[in-house]
RNA sequence: GGGCCCGUGGCCUAGCAUGGAAAGGCGCCGGCCUGCGGAGCCGGAGAACCCGGGUUCAAGUCCCGGCGGGCCCGCCA
């Protein structure tokens, strides 16, 4: 007998058979348009829109009351079917429903949920990517919790996942971090190792660009001057608020440029870099090594692991690959020379509709064409990322994903065309851009150059200060806190991030991250730990269930249960993260009116209080699989 | 100039793929602690779904044209 994973999908499979039956029996031969989907709250647990079927106002009433009839009467997993308007609304049967859950969550156990695919895949996701030059701030911690839930979902979906993080080391603001850092490295800061190097890439940005605009402005007619002033004034604020950060660690890389031109070691550190120069790789590597020891303690913290670190350099620049690939495209006659540069006819491509059909490029979306090469011959971040993505396909894996910046779905077009062009055509198809948009700072705007942002650590810290402080109101043990202001907390800022579909801009405020009320992280880890506190004290009753024990008050909770595995196969299939927190929740209030309503040990006779125990143990298990599908971690406690 | 994304009660968000019954939360008003944990529960007020056309028996959803906000457009990453 074949394993049951999802009582929900035997639900609705039983549905349309008797609803295929009889529509059939009407000669109407439209099993396509069937479709049994969730109904509205208040109107039952599932809906068959017939008006789908018969468009007809008239006739498909009168097939509503015969589906109804039909379904009321021989689905055995359903207990009600009522015909309103054009629909037919369905409630479960409490009783066979109910028995059938209990059944699939109970064998399931900490793996309910699991709902693999028919074809399971191998997918490579890339997430966060942060470049090794400041601390992770708000914007990346949104995909990073985005990716590595996601990454989680592909795998409850029976999908073999390994999980990446591009470390961007070669390229011009990896040189700035590491010509400032040659001049302070003596100094010794008690701040995290991300924290400083951030600071000190910021201070190197302010005082070149300082410089650099200062000497432009000598020779610039007046109406450059006045752009270059008003951009100067910007930098001199910036320099201001460094300075006033760390006065000393300011002065001692605005002294040394005074005596050299920056930009000048700032090229050299970058072309010895990518030669692989002895000097400039022990340079820049303990530049990004001690950033990434940085991002590794967020990371930690947050729970967030990855299967592979990829260095830039290592995996498209010292092995020959961009190389490799600047040929395989030269080949493909979609190369031209402009002005000594190497340009890629990424447009001229994009002209065949077929082309755009097989990327997902709209015929609509504008592209343009890509330099690949400047004309000093140094290649450019795009150029590096075709190899990177080249580079993932060898691994042998079916799909990618990249979980980027909406802002990057021009490259990342031109990275599925350029795969095209060389011939890597299954490879083009199957690299996907899950774009999410931006977190923006209200007032001003987010930027690792000028140093101005919120980071993961100190949005973290404050989450966890103030669930801390939430919990000693409720006079939790002062041992237990702090572990568990940690869940909660950060509990808090992941529910947040992930409940917003990402396509939608995020207005970071501390208030909306930081909301421990209904709708949050730390509402569904309530109803948890309420549901497990009655586990607790059920003392020797046991969770069974026996014919007939669960009714009508059950009704709505059992349906919600079964659910759990559709949810996560619809998030997996369709990419929408934000399905498992909306669900979350919906079974938390749930619980939480159950909770309120009925007594569940005191309950008589002792078969229903052991049912509604076996209610109350499905409950916990299935949020439990839910909040960890989201990387929230449930409190035993809270 | 071209393109992409977003626009839903005062505020935040779901619904748009596959057209059919506007769903949650915050805030506001009023109730519920002698019960298994009140970060809870129940009730109420509050929406011309940005605007204008079109398709359709039916449009928040599809098409066209606008408006507002964010982002992107060959030698940055």
């Amino acid at each position: 007998m074949e394993r049951v994973y999802s009582a929900h999908s035997l639900l609705v499979s039983e549905v349309s058979s008797v609803a295929k039956r009889v529509l059939s029996e009407c000669g109407i031969e439209a099993s396509a348009e069937l479709v049994v989907e969730r109904a509205p709250p208040e109107r039952g647990d599932l809906t068959v829109n017939v008006y789908r079927l018969a468009r007809d106002e008239k006739k498909a009433v009168e097939l509503a009351a015969q589906l109804s009839e039909a379904l009321a009467r021989g689905a055995r997993l359903v207990g009600a079917a009522r015909s309103e308007g054009g629909f037919v609304n369905i409630e479960v049967n409490p009783d066979t429903y109910g028995r059938l859950v209990w059944k699939v969550v109970s064998e399931m156990g900490e793996k309910y949920g699991f709902n693999p695919h028919p074809r399971p895949l191998r997918i490579l996701v890339e997430h966060t990517s942060a470049n090794p030059v400041h601390p992770l701030h708000v914007g990346h911690l949104r995909n990073c919790v985005v990716g590595d839930a996601l990454a989680r979902i592909l795998r409850a979906r029976g999908h073999s996942v390994e999980v990446h993080f591009y470390v961007d080391d070669v390229g011009l603001q990896m040189s700035y971090a590491a010509y400032g850092f040659e001049k302070v490295k003596g100094l010794k800061r008690d701040v995290k190792p991300d924290h400083f190097i951030g600071l000190v890439y910021a201070v190197t940005n302010a005082v070149v660009n300082i410089r650099a605009l200062q000497k432009k402005r000598e020779h610039a007619n007046p109406d450059e001057r006045a752009r270059i002033d008003r951009e100067l004034s910007d930098w001199l604020w910036v320099a201001k608020e460094l300075m006033e950060r760390d006065e000393e660690l300011f002065a001692a890389i605005a002294e040394a440029a005074k005596s050299e031109d920056p930009l000048e070691r700032i090229y050299a550190i970058n072309r010895a870099y990518e030669a692989g120069e002895k000097w400039a790789v022990s340079l820049v590597r303990e530049v990004a090594e001690r950033c990434i020891e940085g991002f590794k303690q967020t990371l930690d913290r947050l729970g967030v692991a990855f299967d592979s670190w990829d260095w830039e350099s290592e995996v498209t620049v010292w092995n020959g690959l961009t190389a490799e690939v600047l040929r395989r495209l030269r080949e493909s006659g979609f190369l031209r020379e402009d002005k000594g540069a190497l340009v890629f006819e990424a447009d001229r491509l994009a002209e065949d509709p077929e082309v755009r059909r097989r990327l997902a490029i709209p015929a609509s979306f504008s592209v343009t064409s890509l330099v690949l090469v400047r004309s000093d011959g140094t290649t450019l971040y795009a150029t590096r990322d075709i190899a990177y993505s080249v580079w993932k396909f060898r691994r042998g894996v079916d799909k990618v994903i990249n979980v980027v910046g909406a802002q990057q779905a021009l490259e990342q077009a031109h990275v599925r065309l350029a795969l095209y062009a060389m011939g890597y055509v299954r490879e083009a198809e199957n690299m996907v851009h899950f774009a999410y948009e931006m977190v923006t700072l209200p007032g001003t705007k987010m930027s690792g150059r000028r140093g101005r942002f919120v980071s993961a650590d100190e949005l973290i810290e404050e989450a966890v200060r103030r669930a801390g402080e939430e919990l000693a109101k409720r006079g939790l043990d002062p041992a237990e806190n702090r572990e568990i202001a940690e869940k909660v907390g950060i509990g808090a800022v992941k529910f947040a991030m992930l409940s917003v579909s990402p396509s939608r801009p995020l207005t970071f405020t501390w208030e909306r991250v930081l909301d421990f009320e209904r709708n949050s992280g730390p509402f569904v880890q309530y109803a948890y730990v309420r549901a497990r506190s009655v586990l607790r004290k059920a003392g020797s009753l046991k969770p069974e269930v026996a014919e007939g024990a669960f009714g009508s008050e059950e009704r709505k909770l059992l349906f919600l249960l079964g659910y759990f595995p559709e949810v996560v196969a619809r998030a997996a299939d369709e990419l929408k993260v934000e399905l498992l927190p909306q669900y979350l929740n919906e079974l938390a209030l749930a619980f939480n009116k159950y909770y309120d309503e009925v007594p569940i040990l005191k309950a008589e006779p002792e078969e229903k209080a052991r049912a509604r125990l076996a209610l109350t143990l499905m409950v916990a298990v299935t949020l439990e699989n839910g909040m960890r599908l989201l990387g929230i971690e449930p409190p035993s406690r809270m």
